[in-house]
DNA sequence: TAAACACTCAAACGATCTATTGACTATAGT
DNA sequence: ACTATAGTCAATAGATCGTTTGAGTGTTTA
């Protein structure tokens, strides 16, 4: 019962894992890995041309990943392809982004101008649901195929981020445009929205991942 | 829009970010003293008593903390007391005990013997809540005193972790106990709740923080 | 069987982290 | 002013981390 024993205490054990688990995330490219996998499953040189680093440091950060039991990999012909280990990380993963964004005012700062979460336009997810299904509203799926096709979104238009500016015409210049990519914090859709709003549209950034709008209902 | 930019893209800084965050997170004193520090506010001598560590490192490492904003000071008198920087900080903390205590194998053994989670007998927390008001089962709280003072519960029978063996006659024979300290994976109610189960009594660990107990509704 | 492909491994380097030591600063009490 | 208390700071030494390089291991295709 004594709080401070010399032998490692299940407290000490405990504060070890979870300091692992943390040890897992405390690296940019880990972090940048974790956000690919959470769309789906890559092989290691895909994951490396997503985040931009060689292959053996991709495969090296992979590894310590697996270490930490945050991924997990199989092997397919000749190729290895990893995923994210649990549920449980996926919502981990969430959450460090939702903390990240809210407590460090650097970062608080710089997604405010980027996501503009506290919209004031933004209906909850069921709302937004219901006007898709409705057809009063359209959908836009910025992701890279690869991506896309690993959890498809029925009924959305799909426009690859780096080609929307080209394909701006494909989209209604009235009709009110929801857009989604990786999740709530993904980039590449704070960018898509400015760049949708710049042309007159009405265009809101779902707060929200792929995930998320099919357990919302979409296409159900 | 080029997702690949040589200068530091906000993509990165976001990573960057998180990764610091979770940083904060990867070293077990750290993670001792943020778990102390979820209870209340305290002073750096008292919380380098209670994770075991020197002043001077648990200066540094408070100070670590406080570079990730994930907590904050004040002095007081020739004191310095640190808390939590935020509710959010508190959340993603929950949210990594229950992702390490969910993911990794060797802690859910671990865990599985200790805190029984999924005890069959635990009913949720609204009908504890109900059955404590009332009286027909007792609330034991386990928490150190300084710590139990930050935020009491209402109607708890009040015994130290340590004191428990020797002041077993102060609980009932018959009547349900729940069992409650420092949180859902508290060390100390786990093996308190074991102690009291040999002594024949009616015991269970509350899988909750005293925050929950109260937010459910405890002494309203 | 050889060549190409996808990946892992080992070594190695600098950078960062952890914890200790002893000196230093700030506040409160006498 | 002096002393005790509470905390921080600077220096340091050992450990771990992050990335690159080049060699090595499986697997598939020619």
């Amino acid at each position: 019962m004594d709080p401070e024993q010399q032998l490692p205490s299940p407290r000490e054990v405990k504060n070890a894992a979870i300091a692992q688990l943390a040890q897992a995330f405390s690296n940019p490219v880990r972090v940048a890995l974790v956000g690919v996998l959470a769309q789906g499953e890559f092989s290691v040189d895909v994951l490396a041309g997503k985040v931009g680093q060689t292959r053996a440091n991709t495969s090296a950060q992979l590894r310590a990943l697996q270490g930490a039991e945050v991924v997990q990999s199989r092997r397919e012909g000749r190729r290895v392809l990893y995923r994210l280990a649990s549920p449980a990380i996926r919502r981990l993963f969430r959450g460090l982004q939702d903390a990240a964004a809210s407590s460090q005012p650097s970062l608080r700062d710089l997604l405010r101008d980027y996501y503009e979460r506290e919209d004031p336009g933004q209906p909850p997810l069921s709302e937004i649901v219901t006007q898709l299904s409705a057809g009063r509203a359209v959908l836009l799926d910025l992701r890279p195929p690869d991506e896309r096709e690993q959890l498809p979104l029925p009924g959305a238009r799909e426009i690859p981020a780096e080609a929307l500016e080209a394909q701006l015409e494909r989209l209604p210049r009235r009709k009110r445009i929801y857009v989604v990519c990786r999740g709530p914090y993904c980039v590449l859709a704070a960018e898509g929205t400015r760049l949708l709003r710049a042309s007159g549209r009405r265009v809101w950034n779902v707060f929200a991942s792929p995930r998320e709008l099919i357990e919302a209902g979409l296409g159900a």
